[in-house]
DNA sequence: TACTAGCTTAGATATAGTCTAATTTATTCA
DNA sequence: TGAATAAATTAGACTATATCTAAGCTAGTA
C-alpha cells in the first residue's frame, strides 16, 4: 500500500494527513468493494488509533469534496464509497444493493441545447440489474 | 390530467386504483420537478382525502416496483421521484441537490465481457455540475 | 511560548424511511 | 347477497443514516 502516495494526494488537496484521515483513505484503497460509512468506521477501528464516527463521516465528506473519493448513493440504502483509482462505471444490484465496478467506457455528453445554462462537471453511467449472486437465485 | 390513463396504468400493473395511490400518481404527473417523498406527502394532502405518511411511502415503493415511477437517489439528501413519461436523463446539482431533466439521448451498453454474469436491466446517465441558479452565484 | 487554524470527539439531534398491529375497503365466489 | 379473502390504509413507534454542537486536542508558525 502506497503510504507516500496517500500523503501526497492529501497534501495536494490542502488536507492534513492525520492518522484518522489516512486510515480512511488507506482502507478505501485496500477494500475496493464499495463499503458504507459504517463499514469504513468499523474497518479503520480494527487498528489503532481509534477514530470516532463523526470523524469518519467528516473525513469522507472532505475526501469526496477534494475529489479523492467517490460517493455512490443507493436507493433506500446507505451510501457507498470508493477511492478514485482507475476510472470506471458502477453496477448497482436491484436486489441486494451491492455496487460493483464495470470497466470504464466512454460516455456521450449531452448537446449544448439540452444542457442549457448548466455547468457540467461530469457524466457517469449507472447500470442496474442483478449481480451474479442475485441473478443465480431462483426466488422472486 | 388524464385520469383514465392513470387508472389504466395502475390496473395494468396489478395495482388497485385507490384514491391515495391515484393521488400520488397524479401529483407526480402534474409536478415534474422531482419532488421528495415528504413533498409528495404534503402535496397530496392539500386535497382530500388525506393520506398517511406510511401510505405515501408504500405507494411510492409500489409504483417504483411497477415501473411507473422512477426513484433518484441523491447523495446526502432525500430521494426524488418522477413519473416515467418521456425517457430522459437526470442532471443533479452539486450544490443544491436539485434534479432536472435532460433530453434523452442514447446510452452505450457495456461490453459482454465487462458485464460478466450480471443481468442488465437498464443503463442510465447521471450528469453532475451546477444548475442554472447555482452556476450564476459567485460565492464558493 | 502563545497563537491560530485545522482536526477530533462523545453524545445529542435531525432526517429519512420502515414496521406493526389494528382497521378499512374492495373483490371473489358460493 | 353476504361470507370469506385479499389488498390497502393508518397512527405512531421504531430504525437507520447522517449531521451538529461545543469542548478539547494537535500541528504549524511567529
Amino acid at each position: 500500500m502506497d503510504t507516500e502516495a496517500i500523503k501526497q494526494s492529501l497534501d495536494g488537496s490542502g488536507l492534513r494527513c492525520t492518522p484518522q484521515r489516512f486510515a480512511v483513505m488507506a482502507f478505501l484503497m485496500e477494500h475496493n468493494q464499495h463499503p458504507t460509512a459504517a463499514e469504513i468506521f468499523e474497518g479503520v477501528n480494527r487498528l489503532d488509533p481509534r477514530s470516532s464516527r463523526a470523524t469518519t463521516y467528516n473525513n469522507l465528506r472532505d475526501l469526496v469534496q477534494a475529489g479523492l473519493v467517490r460517493e455512490v448513493a443507493v436507493e433506500g440504502r446507505a451510501a457507498r464509497f470508493d477511492a478514485k483509482g482507475m476510472p470506471h462505471h458502477h453496477f448497482i444490484c436491484d436486489r441486494c444493493g451491492n455496487v460493483e465496478d464495470i470497466a470504464w467506457y466512454d460516455v456521450p455528453k449531452p448537446s449544448v441545447s439540452a444542457l442549457g445554462p448548466r455547468k457540467l462537471r461530469e457524466c457517469e453511467i449507472i447500470l442496474r440489474g442483478l449481480c451474479r449472486q442475485c441473478a443465480s437465485k431462483k426466488v422472486s
